[in-house]
DNA sequence: CACTTGATTGTTAGCGTTCACATACAGGTG
DNA sequence: CACCTGTATGTGAACGCTAACAATCAAGTG
């Protein structure tokens, strides 16, 4: 019994004693060997290394995490991780993290309410994260994050910039001004568009930048579409716009190819799909050009002119700041990161006739 | 100078003593009010709470962790997370780890190698992560993950059930039986199949599940073609396919048309765009059936029939079986979970002339 | 009324590290 | 040779919490 006890207590993980004892040293030198001091003579430090090798042991995170204040971990909250562009950021800032030693949790938001981000903020801090990422692409996230006033430094990404808080976004604006003005040079007379939903700040650059491009070339802005994101609404609006293009060409002929700017790739899936299916040719009876170069954009039917967002130097720029934050203790909500989008031209927006 | 100091040591965090300070009761009282310890007089309770609520006082989690021995965190190794299907499992877990009042830290690796593989793992177990969730979809995973002797509970997903570990994974061998039936029962000859890269065992499975179909059906078996997940791949053995599927049309007239069960949706978008640069029309010349039901799958062209796999179900049968592991000491190697697949039927396999 | 019972609170001792300090010894210096 | 300097080690005290054990008091019980 009272042995069995015993077996149960030395089952237990061995502790920097135990390396200490078994190495005839302190445990203070075996805390030295593992942070690598200067002062340890190399014979010790070998005796020490073969005892924790032959002991297993592993430092306590939680003990070094309780004298040293520093949990070496980092909190991420995103929404839609399932997303191709979500989750590439995803993968970006963890790895940009444990680059630097960090590990990451990541708590993941089906919805961006008010609460859900205050809970998620809130299970981040109980879990001692020593700063946090959050990805807010949502006008209605940002103010609720600007409510909360979170005590931990936090980086912001798709959030814009108007928080006081360091944040890294790409510039949807430039996207959108790139593909636009694509579509010009292109020789389309006219430039549509199927907008993401409106509270999303992507959405809304996107569209910015689209109608500055038009207004500045002096063309004409049509009212844009509205669609969700997903591959259906794109599919949707693309039946309505197909009807228009399909009327416009019996109207006035040859007054110019129209164009449709689309603020992502999903929907411009979707819009191909009934294009298609209204018997319209892309890219001559309309051009197309999506947003953010998923894997697919490239087997679309046609292949699909896209803008493509370097999402792994969104989350390598996110973890820069949010280090830096925790390194120089005065937060800096002035740093901002803008990451240029570039874009990818397929045969979606050139016309064989050309 | 000395006033400075004392400020800078004030502004660190309260802790529980300075809590029971202000509330007038013991330390003990507060962690009582804190972890719902029946014997606390509802009067002392508020008391507290109130104390707490002014200081802003959140326990420390590493002290917590350092005394109870349970760090309520897990860790998740995973692969291509930006890749639909891992990260709709990776986004499973994580939400049901967070129902049951835990943490999760991923880690992500680019390539699977037992160097890659054993580091992630020791990353996490430096962490101190009570569970691991590996996602070893690759054979060479799998053996790697057998010979490092983690001593931490594990349970492996995607990774087969040849491992002494609990196991999650989708039948995919019941996926493939019902892509491979649906299209011999719509009247296709032949079912030709795009294999996934050769040392994955969904690929495997899905090989497996395709020829026992066929040989069940006494049909012949075809000599299947390979891909490696990508659109790209799909579309170079769609150009292939395309070739013989012509030639047979040319030669033996309806002797029955064709089919294709290919081993996932990205490879038969790119097989689709093939397919149709040929000149060739699904699902009339060729039938096709993909894997995974991506949120895309629906607006290809035609409309992808297709393999939906519940990545939900996944995430959540690991977290059971992990935390099963937790709970009762002992470990349940014999534990395995099969998730059943079910089969999405749209036009890319069911000819218009039907 | 002494005696058990249960509710409510407090006291003390770790958990396994790191940090600050003390100690010991070697080699140079005046 | 006393004295400083630098290297190499050890000692003791936190860090902030929970668990185990006391202690106190009110309310029943025989």
């Amino acid at each position: 019994m009272s042995r069995d006890m015993e077996d149960a207590a030395v089952r237990r993980p061995p502790t920097m004693t135990d390396v200490a004892q078994r190495a005839g040293v302190s445990h203070q030198t075996v805390s030295r060997v593992l942070s690598k001091h200067p002062h340890v003579r190399e014979e010790t430090r070998e005796v020490v290394l073969r005892a924790i090798e032959e002991l297993g042991y592993r430092r306590n995170s939680a003990a070094r995490a309780l004298v040293t204040r520093r949990t070496q971990t980092l909190g991420v909250v995103a929404c839609h991780p399932a997303l191709f562009g979500p989750a590439s950021t995803l993968l970006g800032i963890e790895e940009a993290a444990r680059e630097e030693g960090y590990t990451v949790s990541t708590v993941n938001l089906r919805r961006y309410t008010r609460t859900e981000l205050a809970d998620a903020i809130d299970h981040l801090q109980d879990r001692g994260v020593e700063g946090i990422v959050v990805i807010v692409p949502q006008r209605q996230a940002v103010s609720a994050l600007k409510e909360l006033k979170v005590q931990l430094p936090v980086v912001t990404v798709e959030g814009g910039h108007d928080l006081d808080l360091p944040s890294v976004s790409v510039d949807q604006q430039l996207g959108a001004r790139l593909a636009t003005g694509h579509l010009l040079a292109a020789g389309y007379g006219t430039v549509w568009h199927v907008a993401g939903p409106p509270d999303w700040l992507e959405a809304e650059a996107r569209s910015a930048g689209w109608r500055a491009t038009l207004e500045e070339a002096g063309v004409q802005v049509p009212a844009p579409l509205v669609g969700d994101w997903t591959p259906l609404s794109g599919y949707r609006v693309g039946q309505e716009l197909a009807g228009r293009v399909a009327a416009a060409a019996a109207g006035r002929r040859s007054a110019g190819r129209t164009a449709v700017f689309v603020a992502n790739d999903q929907m411009a899936l979707g819009l191909l799909r009934a294009v298609r299916e209204a018997g319209l040719s892309v890219p001559d009876d309309l051009a197309v050009v999506g947003f953010d170069d998923i894997p697919e954009a490239e087997f679309f039917l046609p292949p699909l002119t896209t803008v493509r967002q370097n999402f792994t130097a969104v989350g390598q720029a996110s973890i820069r700041l949010l280090l830096g934050q925790l390194d120089g203790q005065a937060a800096r909500p002035d740093e901002r990161v803008v990451i240029a989008p570039s874009l990818i031209i397929r045969s979606s927006s050139v016309p064989a006739t050309h």
